[in-house]
RNA sequence: GGCCCCUUCGUCUAGCGGUUAGGACGCGGCCCUCUCACGGCUGAAACACGGGUUCGAUUCCCGUAGGGGUCACCA
C-alpha cells in the first residue's frame, strides 16, 4: 500500500487537536472527556486546541445547544485557541472539494432513487449477504435525470490499515467499505466529507475522538487519499458506559455537564479529575490538577476497553475537592442555592465545619440551612423526639447557664458546657442532642459548640428558650 | 447478522515473563467522637475459559465464551 497505514507525522509539525461536537444536545459526559483529552494533548505538546461546531445538520442544530456546549467547556476550564469554527460556514469549500474529486475520477454522481436503494438492501437481506451500495452510476458514461448525490468511488480491493494511538493497528478490507455520499442531492455536504475537509483546512494533526468513529476513519482516509492530503494521527478513545455497561445516553440520568453542576452540585475540578481518570491511568496516582495533568498526559496511558461511569466515585472525589476548596468561593456557591436569606459572610465563617460534611453542593447548602432559619424553627420528627419533658427542662437550665456568658466562643462554650455536664453526671450527648434539636431543628449538624458560636448568643438563647420549659409553670 | 474492537477485585485502574497481583471508590470491622461527617487503622474482594510458546505465563500467540462499537441523502 502506497502511503500505507503509517500516519507518520513530521515531528516538526506543531500539534493541532480539535473538539468537534454537533450542537444537537448538551455537552455530554463522553463529549466532555473527548474534549478534555484533546485539550490535554495539545497543552502537553504546546500545540493548539481548536473547537469546531458541526452544525451540518441544520434541522437538528440549535443555538441553545451551542451555548450549552460552550458554557460547559468554559466551566470545565477547557479553553480553546482562537474563535470557534462553524462547519456550516464552509459548505462552499466542501462542495469545491467534492467537485475536485469528481473531476479527478475519485467520485461520481449517482441518480439512484430511494426505491432502488431499498430494493438492493432488501435483496441483500433476503440472500443473507451483507449489504453494500452497488450503484450503476459508478462507471456510467451518461448523465441521469434530476438532482443527484455525489458518491465517493471507494477502493474495492486491498485493505486499509490505521495505526491508531489507542487502538493499535486496525485493518479493514476495502471491500467492506461502500461508496458513501459526499454531497447530498440538495448540494449540502455530509458529515463524512465536511469533517475531513475541515480537519485538513484547519491543520489538525491529531484526531482524538470516541471509539464510535473508528469505522468512519477508514472512510475518511479514502477521501484524504483521493485528495493526496496528509493523514492525521488517529486516537480512538473507548466510550464511557453507564452502570449497565451500555453506551452512555440520556436514560442514564444527568444529560450534560451543566446538570452535574446544577442538579448534582459537582465542582468542575472534581468532574475534571474524574473524567481524566476514567479510561486513563498514570501509575497509582489518583489526583491531578489541570496543570499537573497537562504535564503528564499521554495517549499511551489511555486504556482500550470502555469504562463505566460511577457516580459514587465522582461524589467521593467531589467531597474531597469541596474540603480543599476556598471557603469564600464555597460560601458564594452555597448562598446561590440557599437563597436571599443566606449571608455569605456567615457562610464563609461556618464553612470549615460545614464542608467536611458534604459531598456535593446540595448537601453543603442543606447543611448550612440551619444558620438562616426563622424562628420558630420547624423540627424534624427525629428532632422533636429528642425533646422529652426532661430534655426541655434541661434546656431551661442550659439557657440559664449560658445567659451570663460574655465570651461567646467555641472554646468558652465548650468549657462551660462540659464542666456543667460533668457536674451533673451527664454524658455530653445527653446535653448536646436536645441542644442540637433546639438550635438546628435536626439531629445532625456540625459540633454543637460550633453551632452555638456561629448562631451567636442572642439567636442561640432565643432558639433554646423557644423549646425549653424554663419560663413555663409546671403543670399542677 | 457482516465488519471492527475489548476482557485484572462490584467499579476506575497499576502491571508491560518470575510480584505475598498494588492503589482508589464502594462494602465490613476498629479507633476518634456531642450527632453526622472528616480523619486514621484494618478486612473481604480480580487476572473470563481452553489450548499453545517458554524453565516459567496476568503478561506473548491461537481459539471459545462474554461484552461493546458500527453498518443513513445523522453526526
Amino acid at each position: 500500500m502506497a502511503s500505507g497505514a503509517s500516519t507518520a507525522q513530521g515531528s516538526t509539525r506543531p500539534v493541532v487537536t480539535r473538539f468537534a461536537p454537533s450542537p444537537t444536545g448538551f455537552l455530554h459526559i463522553g463529549g466532555a472527556r473527548t474534549a478534555l483529552f484533546n485539550w490535554l494533548y495539545a497543552r502537553r505538546l504546546g500545540g493548539k486546541f481548536l473547537l469546531r461546531i458541526e452544525d451540518t445538520d441544520r434541522a437538528r442544530s440549535t443555538d441553545a445547544a451551542i451555548e450549552a456546549i460552550l458554557d460547559g467547556m468554559r466551566w470545565l476550564g477547557l479553553d480553546w485557541d482562537g474563535h470557534e469554527y462553524y462547519q456550516s460556514q464552509f459548505w462552499a469549500r466542501h462542495a469545491e472539494v467534492a467537485h475536485q474529486m469528481l473531476a479527478s475520477g475519485h467520485a461520481y454522481r449517482c441518480w439512484m432513487s430511494p426505491e432502488e436503494l431499498k430494493a438492493q438492501r432488501e435483496l441483500a437481506q433476503a440472500e443473507r449477504r451483507p449489504f453494500r451500495i452497488d450503484s450503476p452510476w459508478r462507471d456510467a458514461t451518461h448523465e441521469g435525470e434530476g438532482p443527484a448525490v455525489v458518491r465517493i468511488k471507494a477502493p474495492r480491493t486491498g485493505e486499509t490499515v490505521i495505526e491508531d494511538e489507542v487502538q493499535g493497528s486496525v485493518t479493514v478490507q476495502n471491500a467492506e467499505l461502500d461508496d458513501f455520499i459526499l454531497l447530498r442531492s440538495d448540494g449540502t455536504p455530509t458529515y463524512m466529507l465536511a469533517v475531513v475537509v475541515d480537519d485538513h483546512d484547519m491543520g489538525v494533526t491529531h484526531v482524538i475522538r470516541g471509539d464510535d468513529h473508528l469505522n468512519n476513519a477508514f472512510r475518511q482516509l479514502a477521501i484524504l487519499r483521493a485528495m493526496s492530503w496528509p493523514e492525521p494521527t488517529y486516537a480512538h478513545v473507548p466510550l464511557i458506559h453507564g452502570s449497565d455497561g451500555a453506551k452512555l445516553s440520556k436514560r442514564h440520568g444527568a444529560t450534560g455537564v451543566e446538570a452535574y453542576r446544577d442538579e448534582l452540585g459537582i465542582l468542575p475540578e472534581a468532574l475534571f479529575n474524574y473524567l481524566l481518570r476514567l479510561g486513563w491511568g498514570h501509575g497509582d496516582r489518583e489526583e491531578f490538577t489541570m496543570a499537573e495533568a497537562a504535564e503528564v498526559f499521554d495517549l499511551s496511558g489511555v486504556g482500550k476497553s470502555p469504562s463505566r461511569f460511577d457516580t459514587k466515585k465522582l461524589l467521593n472525589l467531589n467531597g474531597h475537592y469541596i474540603r480543599e476548596a476556598d471557603d469564600a468561593r464555597l460560601a458564594a456557591l452555597a448562598a446561590d442555592r440557599i437563597g436571599p436569606a443566606a449571608d455569605p459572610a456567615l457562610l464563609t465563617k461556618a464553612m470549615p465545619v460545614l464542608k467536611t460534611r458534604a459531598r456535593d453542593m446540595i448537601e453543603l447548602a442543606d447543611g448550612a440551612a440551619f444558620l438562616f432559619k426563622q424562628r420558630p424553627l420547624t423540627l424534624t420528627d427525629a428532632a422533636q423526639g429528642l425533646l422529652t419533658d426532661d430534655a426541655k427542662a434541661l434546656l431551661g437550665r442550659i439557657s440559664a447557664l449560658l445567659d451570663p456568658i460574655e465570651d461567646w466562643t467555641t472554646d468558652a462554650l465548650e468549657a462551660t458546657l462540659k464542666a456543667y455536664a460533668e457536674g451533673e453526671q451527664l454524658g455530653l450527648g445527653k446535653l448536646a442532642q436536645p441542644l442540637r434539636a433546639a438550635l438546628t431543628g435536626q439531629t445532625t449538624s456540625p459540633g454543637i459548640f460550633d453551632v452555638l458560636a456561629l448562631l451567636g448568643k442572642e439567636e442561640s438563647l432565643a432558639r433554646i428558650d423557644a423549646q425549653s420549659t424554663r419560663d413555663q409553670v409546671p403543670a399542677g
